[in-house]
Formats: C-alpha cells, sequence, structure tokens
RNA sequence: GGCCCGUUCGUCUAGUGGUUAGGACAUCUGGUUUUCAUCCAGGCAACAGGAGUUCGAUUCUCCUACGGGCUACCA
C-alpha cells in the first residue's frame, strides 16, 4: 500500500441519528487519517431506499460538524454510483469472476435450513456456478468466489487475521432488481474513492474476506484493514434505546461540550499512558503513538460528565457566557455574576439554567420536608428579625453582609445553620446554594426582604 | 449449529518473562464549606479458569468457560 498517501472513510447508513459507537469509529480514522498527514472523505451509504433519510444525512452531518470532526473534499453518496456498480458487476461477468444465477428464494432458504441442520455453514451450494445462464427478470449475479486457500489480511488492531475460502459464499452482487448489494458498492466505492485504510466497526470482520476477493477479481490492490470493536452500553450489552442516549445529537442536547466529547470518545479504547485530557490537535499529534484496544468498551455517563466538568471548568469565562443556552439568563452583569456564581456547581451547560432559576424566579412553594428541616421553635422571630437588620445594613456587599449575620448569631447565641438554613430556604427555595451572604448579594437588598417576608407568610 | 473477534479493579485503561500490577471515573473515609457543589488528603478494588513452555508467568502456546459479531436478493 502506499503509505505516503492515507485516505480514510466512514461510511454510515442514513437510516437513524449519528449513533455514538459510529462517531467513535469516525472519529479514530479521521484521527488516523489526520496522525498522517492524510485525508478522510464520508460517504453516505443510501442505497437502501426504503431505510435511508435526507433528514438522517443531515443529522449525521451535523453531528460531525458540531464534535468538530471535519471530513475532506465531498460527500459521497453511494447511490449516485449506482451505474458505476453495475458496470463492475458486468466487467467481473465477464471476466468469469461472476455468474448468473436463477435460484428460487423457496430453493436457497429450503437449502439453508439443511445445511444449518447437518450443522454445516450455509452457504450457497454453487448450483449455477458453472451453468452460464443468461439474465433474465428472475436471476441474480453471484460472484465467483474461490473454492481454495484462504484470505490473510493484517488488521491495522487485531492483527493476522485468516477466513479459508470454503467458509465463504457466492454471495450475491446484483439482486434480480437489477439492485448492486452492499459487499460490491462498497469495493467498487473504496477502489473509486482511493481509500488506502478503512477503518470501521469489527462487526465488518467477516465482510473483510469477501471484499479482498472482489479486490483481487478486479486484479486491483485492496485497502489495508483496521476494526475497531464496538462499544457497549453501561451493563455490557450492545448500546440501544435502552441506554439512554445513543444519538450523539442528545449529548449535545443535554449539553455536553463537543471537546469533553471527542476527548471522552478517543479515549475509550484508545489510550496514551496514564494521559486522560487531550486537546483535538493533541489527539491528532498522538494518535498513531498510542494504542487502540482490541476489546470492546463499556459506554459511561460518569466519565463523560467528568470530562464535561473538567473543560467547563478551563474554559474561558466569557467563551461559557457564550455557550450557555438563554432561556433566562442574558448577556448582562447580573447574569454574568450568576453564572459565575453557580459556575463550580455545573456539570453541563443545561445545568446553568436549573442551577439559576431562583436568581431569576422568587420562590412560591415550599416543600414540606424542607420546612421541616428549616424551621424550628424560634426560627421566625429570628428571620424577621434578620430581615430588618439586614434592611439597615449601609453596604450591600457579601463581606459586610455575612459580618452581619455573624454578629447576628452570636448577639442571638445561636449556631450559623440556625438562621442559614431557613434563609438559604427563603431566598432559593431550596436547601441547597452557593454561600448564601454572595446569594444576597447578588440578588439585592430589597429582593432579599421582599423574600424573606414572603417566606414569613408561607412558613 | 458454523466461522470470526475478544477477556487486567464495578467502568475506561497502563504495564512487564521477575513490579508493593500504575493512573482515571465511580465508590467509601477524613479535611475545608453554616448546606449542597467544588477543592484537598486517604482507603477499597483487577491479571476469567486449566494445562504446557520456563528457574520464574498477568505477560508466550494450547484448551475450556464466558461475552460479542456475522451467518439475507440490509447496509
Amino acid at each position: 500500500m502506499n503509505d505516503s498517501l492515507v485516505r480514510t472513510r466512514f461510511a454510515p447508513s442514513p437510516t437513524g441519528l449519528l449513533h455514538i459507537g459510529g462517531a467513535r469509529t469516525a472519529l479514530f480514522a479521521w484521527l488516523y487519517a489526520k496522525t498522517n498527514s492524510g485525508s478522510c472523505l464520508l460517504r453516505i451509504e443510501d442505497t437502501d431506499k426504503e431505510r435511508s433519510k435526507q433528514e438522517f444525512t443531515d443529522e449525521i452531518i451535523n453531528s460531525f460538524n458540531w464534535m468538530g470532526v471535519n471530513f475532506d473534499e465531498d460527500v459521497v453518496y453511494q447511490s449516485k454510483n449506482h451505474d458505476r456498480h453495475l458496470s463492475v458487476a458486468k466487467e467481473l461477468l465477464k471476466s468469469g469472476k461472476a455468474y448468473v444465477c436463477d435460484c428460487s428464494k423457496e430453493r436457497l432458504d429450503r437449502l439453508r435450513k439443511e445445511q444449518q441442520e447437518q450443522g454445516l455453514n450455509p452457504k450457497y451450494d454453487g448450483k449455477c456456478r458453472d451453468l452460464s445462464l443468461s439474465e433474465s427478470d428472475n436471476t441474480v449475479i453471484r460472484f465467483k468466489n474461490p473454492e481454495n486457500g484462504s484470505v490473510i489480511f493484517q488488521d491495522l488492531i487485531k492483527g493476522e487475521i485468516e477466513f479459508r475460502n470454503e467458509e465463504m459464499d457466492d454471495f450475491i452482487i446484483v439482486r434480480s432488481d437489477g439492485a448492486p448489494t452492499y459487499n460490491l458498492c462498497v469495493v467498487v466505492d473504496d477502489l473509486d474513492m482511493q481509500i488506502s485504510h478503512v477503518i470501521r466497526g469489527d462487526d465488518h470482520i467477516n465482510n473483510t474476506p469477501k471484499q479482498i476477493n472482489v479486490f483481487k477479481a478486479l486484479k486491483v490492490e485492496s485497502p489495508t484493514y483496521g476494526h475497531v470493536p464496538m462499544i457497549l452500553g453501561e451493563d455490557g450489552k450492545r448500546m440501544s434505546k435502552r441506554h439512554g442516549a445513543v444519538g450523539v445529537s442528545e449529548y449535545r442536547d443535554m449539553g455536553i461540550l463537543p471537546q469533553a466529547f471527542m476527548n471522552y470518545l478517543a479515549r475509550l479504547g484508545w489510550s496514551l499512558g496514564d494521559q486522560e485530557i487531550f486537546t483535538s490537535d493533541e489527539l491528532v499529534n498522538n494518535f498513531s503513538s498510542g494504542n487502540l484496544n482490541t476489546a470492546p468498551a463499556s459506554f459511561s455517563l460518569d466519565k463523560l460528565t467528568w470530562y464535561n466538568k473538567e473543560y467547563l471548568n478551563a474554559m474561558e469565562f466569557n467563551d461559557l457566557v457564550d455557550l450557555i443556552p438563554s432561556e433566562h439568563i442574558k448577556n448582562d452583569q447580573y447574569s454574568k455574576n450568576v453564572i459565575e456564581l453557580i459556575r463550580d456547581r455545573c456539570n453541563s451547560l443545561n445545568d446553568f439554567s436549573t442551577e439559576s432559576q431562583y436568581f431569576y424566579n422568587k420562590p412560591e412553594v415550599f416543600r414540606e420536608e424542607d420546612k421541616n428541616k428549616a424551621i424550628k421553635e424560634n426560627t421566625l422571630n429570628l428571620l424577621s428579625s434578620l430581615s430588618e437588620r439586614l434592611s439597615d445594613l449601609a453596604e450591600w456587599k457579601s463581606d459586610s453582609i455575612q459580618e452581619e449575620i455573624k454578629v447576628f448569631v452570636e448577639e442571638q447565641e445561636i449556631g450559623f445553620a440556625k438562621i442559614g438554613i431557613p434563609l438559604r430556604l427563603s431566598l432559593t427555595g431550596s436547601l441547597n446554594s452557593p454561600s448564601i451572604d454572595k446569594v444576597c448579594e447578588l440578588l439585592g437588598k430589597e429582593e432579599v426582604i421582599e423574600r424573606i417576608d414572603f417566606a414569613l407568610k408561607s412558613f
């Protein structure tokens, strides 16, 4: 293979959201290309007209844009190569590497059933292999797979893999309706796109020898293959809807940062010593010197969340402000102060709106259990005295507020918690919040007094 | 059933023919914080099993078990 020109591709079917497993495979294909100064192309395998939808193609492309995986050159639509696929099939037919078969589906089903019952590998028995039938309405074209020997290839990830030709089928390359099939289309497209390295999920391992044989029949060199293990759900089972979000766009919508997402996905199966945090550039620069695991990996939302928090913490304040969805958070100073205050309490972009809501909406109802925790015998009197003290406070700054509360607590000979808890509940409607003095400062004196008054009535 | 791939803490992984088998997430315990979160310190926790090769195997080989994939006129 010409190592100086690395060209990889990712080839999804547009039949659903970009799956997290596919995104990871694509990321590896992309990183492999980039680390070798090569290109990575996107090919949409839309030949299944029934299931393929334009909206899914758009969604896939959007997801990659969001992730920061940028494909080179134009997107290739497999359906547009239909004629080319067919002409290669004819070529194969002409050169005797393929043949016309008129076996009925019924016969094939029966055959398969018998073979399975006998513990054999189900495969076409070659009835029409040497019949030289001519094409008609109900015929298909089958590839004439070699009968002896084996296909041996060096997998980039798994090492040497061998398949005996006798295990392989004379698989169909053109259906009776004239549509070329997957294993032919892939070969033709990879060839035409000059793909040097096919990096794909390891569910394709057993398609590989078939495809290599087609390359051989076409008398061209086959690409190098690398099979990435699949990604499993948290329970170690195959990823599915049951496991929560499987679509990349769902993670975006959850408030995950693309950098965190990419970093997490890369580290899921790939590693470089003990390093956990990698920028996109670091990934590109170090991918080849790292190590790709041969075993499937389980997805962990906990760890993704941890990455997200790391990136959130490291982010420049102004960049962060720009990213926060603006339900009620505006780009004004008050909101900036709010963001600053709640920043380290947030694991995702979306947390900012839930964590900040009491800065924008007065508490209206208090939960019984919270009231039970916060309100003791003398609480109401204490709260109301504190309210008076605060309203007389000259300087409305967190330091002076805290000082005032401390003095108050000492005078009353009570613990801080005795007044701190009900105060927090009054102001935020919750038992948890940032430092109460900081919350007071931000809310403003008038608002604080008002909220305490309201709480006094509701408690 | 057949073929193929895989197996280091709960999870992601590092690692070596001789290591106290390392790190990260999660978890637990302390400290900080009036609360929660953050932060800091510390703890628990793994080489699937069995043979063989070897002075010595987690590391090399084989077998078994378990898990996964594929087995279409889907891609």
